[in-house]
DNA sequence: GTGAAAGCGCTAACAA
DNA sequence: TTGTTAGCGCTTTCAC
């Protein structure tokens, strides 16, 4: 059996150590007001010689922040990615932006999966509020918007974010600039002269599916040219997006670009175009929507929209720290864009 | 400023909706013995009636386990694989182990990283451990054998486990069986024909590199070849792998097949077979000691190692459960098996 | 078997 | 500007 641990160096150490009281280290701790310099110095010094840190857990009984923010993934989606090892890293991504911004502000961040589709994700979510008090949660798809989480989270006076959301509501709502991301592959694509430019889109539960369409078809009218012709839809899977690159193949008017909601699908793509003996860039320019790492091995490396994952898990850390804080927040959804990975499956067409 | 948040199911609701003491109710919270199965019947009711989760910042503060268990990586390292985006999935694999086998037992997974080569490193781990109390911690290389962070470790009392390290001393060490692992691989190139097999070995300051090294050398051996000119060496990174490729090609005894301790290096080789015209399994046979996406989709598909580095953490996780609740555990280091897939890099010699 | 006490390390409210 | 007091929710004594 473990022994039993306690601090070694607590507050009251180190109040000693300064001569003060407990109340003083706490402020100088916490920053707050009304604690002179000089003060202040000689409880730096005092927790810088014995090492002092303060105690999450004791913190947080005492009522303050846990300084824990906690990232909520989808359990069922999140382990398929990790398990299949395809390279989808979007919790990586998340960890990158966020576990950094969270140790610039003194907080951690802990990822937690849930599973969306149970009856019982209130039970889940309301157990890890329980257990881990945080004091921001950030939600991403497929919870963004779910009420039940939504409406939980507001009763405890939880801050919190929702990615890939653009509802107000409670919550900061921030989101990818999806249209403004399908706009721009769009637009490189009539750049190099393409004017038949198919889009494979994604499933409508997903909001994002319907933003992109918009863009695209934006783009296309920008340049006026008609998009008729020009749609399919898969739900993101490989096999989906075979179906769907196979009949704008076959339609009156063939494309000699394709845009792909996904990297799934823009593989398939590629892979059908190459059984049907379509060289890529050639005979086809090939857009994916995700920049994972197979779309950058893959012969020829596809051209990719790069979705800034990291920064905005990053911002939505920012929010949550500043509205604990007590600083003003900006009321409206935020929008952050995308960028294009021009690569070596889109050129101009014959 | 975000509202003062309480604990709105606490012990104390329960006790008194099951009308007993806070004491019986902590005792079957805590599984512990004296309760009569009775009274632990009226309290588990309350409790699921409530919808209580007990607060992990009071039980750690009454003294008790924290039930968080903190898997530390490398900071630079992990940070660059992420930034890069090349599908390492080194912390993906973790947390699927690890995460999934503390959820079972009531635990969480905390990843926090932290700077090797820092002198500092000592403080950032105080300050994880004063701050989150873990009951556990997890090492990866290079920290798995950092006296400065076992030694301190024991001294807070804390169970650890150290990755991939089999030294005796404090804590559990687990490790992948990379000389079984390297021994497979040279096995399988030998089982088609190949003699001139050489190793790109990983920096000295991995332990496993010289592990991999030994099962190379046992394999040779026991199949009367020498190994002669066949071993350069690498530190993990692409450029290195490069350079250890080509003293390799440029070597009197030109090897037929080539073992790399990672995948960047497995690709740079690759990279620089095909620069020189050496076409892959035909001409020169290619192993990687890594099953990152990119060796399954680069083309030829790698012939690849594969660690599991999940069902290591996973075992990390109940070796440091069990002895938290005061469960016997295994004197010695613990070995994991890998495992070889072979795909389209690997073929008979010409 | 069960309950009453004290206290963990910290912060909020108040007083000085 | 500083110190004092009273908890936070829980677990550990130790009585009963």
């Amino acid at each position: 059996m473990a022994p039993r641990r306690r601090q070694s160096v607590t507050i009251r150490h180190v109040a000693a150590d300064a001569g003060v009281s407990l109340q003083t280290v706490s402020r100088v701790i916490n920053k707050e007001p009304n604690v002179r310099p000089e003060m202040m110095e000689r409880v730096r010094a005092s927790i810088a010689k014995l090492g002092y840190v303060p105690s999450i857990a004791a913190q947080r009984m005492g009522g303050s922040r846990s300084y824990l923010i906690v990232a909520l993934n989808d359990r069922e989606r999140t382990i398929a990615d990790w398990r299949n090892r395809q390279g989808t890293d979007w919790v990586d991504q998340m960890m990158l932006g966020g576990m950094l911004t969270c140790a610039e502000h003194g907080y951690r961040l802990i990822v937690e999966l849930v599973d969306t589709h149970s009856d019982h994700i209130e039970r889940e979510l309301l157990g890890a509020i329980a257990a881990l008090q945080p004091d921001g949660v950030i939600l991403t798809p497929p919870h963004s918007e779910n009420p039940l989480i939504t409406r939980m989270l507001e009763a405890h006076g939880i801050s919190f974010a929702r990615i890939g959301s653009l509802k107000l509501g409670g919550g900061f709502a921030l989101a990818i600039d999806d249209e403004g991301a399908a706009r721009m592959a769009t637009d490189h694509l009539i750049g190099l002269g393409h004017r038949g430019i198919g889009l494979i889109a994604g499933p409508d539960e997903y909001e994002l599916s319907g933003w992109r369409v918009e863009g695209w078809r934006k783009a296309m009218a920008a340049a006026g040219i008609s998009c008729d012709g020009l749609l399919a839809q898969g739900d993101f899977s490989f096999a989906s997006g075979r179906s769907a690159a196979s009949a704008l193949f076959d339609a009156a008017r063939a494309p000699t670009a394709i845009i792909a909601s996904n990297d799934q699908m823009a593989l398939a793509t590629l892979e059908l175009a190459r059984e049907r003996g379509l060289r890529v860039p050639d005979e086809l320019s090939l857009i994916s929507f995700d920049d994972t790492p197979i779309v950058r091995f893959v012969h020829p490396a596809l051209t990719a929209v790069i979705q800034p994952i990291a920064a905005v898990t990053a911002r939505a850390v920012e929010l949550i720290v500043a509205e604990q804080s007590g600083q003003p927040t900006p009321p409206g959804p935020i929008m952050l864009p995308a960028e294009l990975a021009i690569r070596a499956s889109t050129g101009a067409p014959r």
